[in-house]
RNA sequence: GGGCCGUUAGCUCAGUAGGUAGAGCAGCUCCCUUUUAAGGAGUUGGUCGCUGGUUCGAGCCCAGCACGGCCCA
């Protein structure tokens, strides 16, 4: 893949496309933006695709449509025109007898042109609804040629470099991102409608805060000051809480400077959403209800296959907590030792994981269950009882302050959202932050920063909240079927070009 | 960062043992007034990712690099 513009050579198919413009350029406008449609390709199915020939006949419907052509069929002195909109593909039949001189110039038109055409619709020799063009236009020249019309465009480091034309010409590419915004759609219209409000908050932060990530630094020149892109935004959201909007959310990117696979983007969507007066346990309830409501709107069903596996989301959802995940999966592992850092340790090194000098219970045991547990949540299941060391700004659970109110709830294998009653005590947000400031001096990259501003929030009183994250592009792999996040965003990070 | 795989015409792909590069579609010329990957006849088009090396000779073998994919850390 060559730009031209650094090959110095012209492609002699762009060449050939080329010349076709400039002949255009001596007459009327080569770009006109005059023409008007007044149908869309699923409309006109929609309203007329029940009439047969004989109705279309005896009432005339003339309707404009435009699109780009994606087939052109000439027959010697008639041909017929795919049109592809928004909606979907119209035909259109041209006759010499019809557009005379128009019909010499559409013979040397390409697939790709923008065309604009009006007529009465009518049904072909094999039955299929199309527009009997009066007039047909030009409206817009392709002069780079698509890809093979039958099997379409297949290399993907194309098709995320060009996603305009991966989106031209894959109907399941347009398919995927069509259902991206109908997810979207319906989980803010679920969170509107219990009154929670959508607002935005920082992109650029001083202190890049709420969760444990490495971000990506820049420079404000006014300011002379160093920023961060936002790696989540749950501090001003939570701020927001104690001004009283006691249900807020935010769906926007979040950006973590770490590296790209299947599962991560350098910036993704995520859903963050606080609410008053509710625990994590409503927030698990609150999932179950998403993911059950997603299913329901843009499948129709709550089964589904995600790369060949088959899910039903009617089926309760498993909850089991992070010290029951570590003895079901490690069978060897003493029960009574569960919190006991040497022995953790010992069993860290038995497999392979290289554990942090400073790592107390807590990280050593969340280790262990990212290493043998977390893949195997196939089926949706809450695993929750975080430890507290690994969740700095979750509640610590009233009976035992080893662990936190907080889940995290996988399906396929990952990890698709992370909830919890928020810690509002002041007091133990700051010996929290405190904590995570000495990790930071031991060297851990990903520990948090000591966030004043946000204590001082928290010593106006925040009310007893629950606050939910979601990352938006693998719920959406998921309920897409596709293998990697790079399928599910427009504009994927790649290396840049050579 | 490591391992494996890939990169050949605009697109999708072949390419024999190392012997001088092919198909389909698209394009171009011609025929064709109801096609559905329209059809028929003819035809153009390549720095085989890049740079070196081995060889009489490299798309093919070797090394390095670039980009991409999958897996691992």
């Amino acid at each position: 893949m060559v730009l031209d513009e650094t090959s110095g050579e012209e492609n002699r198919l762009i060449a050939e496309r080329r010349a076709k413009l400039a002949a255009l350029r001596g007459g009327a406008p080569a770009f006109p933006n005059d023409f008007r449609r007044d149908a869309l390709a699923a409309q006109i199915e929609a309203t007329w695709g029940d009439k047969d020939a004989a109705w279309l006949e005896a009432n005339p419907v003339t309707v404009r449509v435009g699109g780009r052509l994606m087939a052109k069929r000439v027959m010697g002195k008639a041909s017929f025109a795919k049109l592809a909109d928004r909606s979907g593909r119209i035909q259109v039949f041209l006759q010499q007898a019809a557009l005379g001189e128009t019909y010499e110039a559409w013979k040397g038109w390409d697939v790709g042109d923008i065309l604009g055409a009006e007529g009465p619709l009518f049904r072909t020799k094999t039955g299929e609804l199309s527009v009997r063009a009066t007039t047909v236009r030009l409206l817009a020249k392709s002069l780079r040629p698509l890809p093979d019309k039958w099997h379409g465009l297949a290399d993907t480091e194309t098709r995320y470099r060009q996603r305009y034309v991966d989106l031209i010409v894959n109907d399941a590419s347009r398919a995927v991102f069509a259902r991206r915004v109908a997810i979207i759609r319906y989980l803010r219209a679920f969170l509107d409608a219990m009154d929670f409000m959508e607002v935005e908050t920082p992109m650029m932060q001083p202190i890049p805060g709420g969760a444990a990530a490495r971000p990506f630094v820049t420079h404000h020149n006014a300011l002379d000051l160093d920023m961060y892109l936002r790696i989540a935004p749950e501090l001003y959201l939570k701020r927001l809480v104690v001004g009283g909007l006691e249900r807020v959310y935010e769906v926007n990117r979040n950006f973590r400077n770490e590296g790209l696979s299947t599962q991560h983007n350098p910036e993704f969507t995520m859903l963050e959403l606080y609410w008053a007066y509710a625990d994590y346990r409503d927030l698990m309830d609150l999932v179950e209800r998403l993911m059950r409501g997603v299913a329901d709107t843009v499948l129709g069903k709550r089964q589904l296959e995600y790369q060949g596996r088959a899910f039903d989301l009617d089926a309760p959802f498993h909850r089991v907590t992070v010290e029951e995940a570590i003895l079901a999966h490690n069978p060897g592992i003493d029960p009574l030792s569960l919190r006991d850092v040497p022995y953790l340790r010992r069993w860290c090194e038995g497999l392979g994981i290289a554990a942090g000098k400073h790592d107390g219970a807590g990280k050593l045991q969340i280790e262990i269950f990212e290493k043998t547990a977390e893949h195997t949540y196939l089926d949706p299941t809450f695993v929750y009882a975080y430890p507290a060391e690994v969740s700095p700004l979750s509640r610590a659970n009233d009976a035992d302050p080893f662990i936190t109110d907080r889940f995290e709830f996988f399906v396929a294998g990952r990890e698709l959202a992370n909830g919890f009653s928020e810690l509002n005590d002041p007091e133990d947000q700051a010996a929290r932050f405190r904590a995570q400031v000495a990790r930071k001096e031991a060297g851990d990259e990903e520990a948090m920063f000591y966030d004043a501003d946000y204590i001082r929030a928290l010593e106006y009183a925040m009310p007893p909240t629950a606050g939910l994250g979601i990352g938006i592009d693998r719920l959406v792999m998921f309920f897409t079927d596709s293998p990697s996040i790079r399928d599910v965003l427009l504009f994927p990070h790649l290396r840049p070009e050579t």
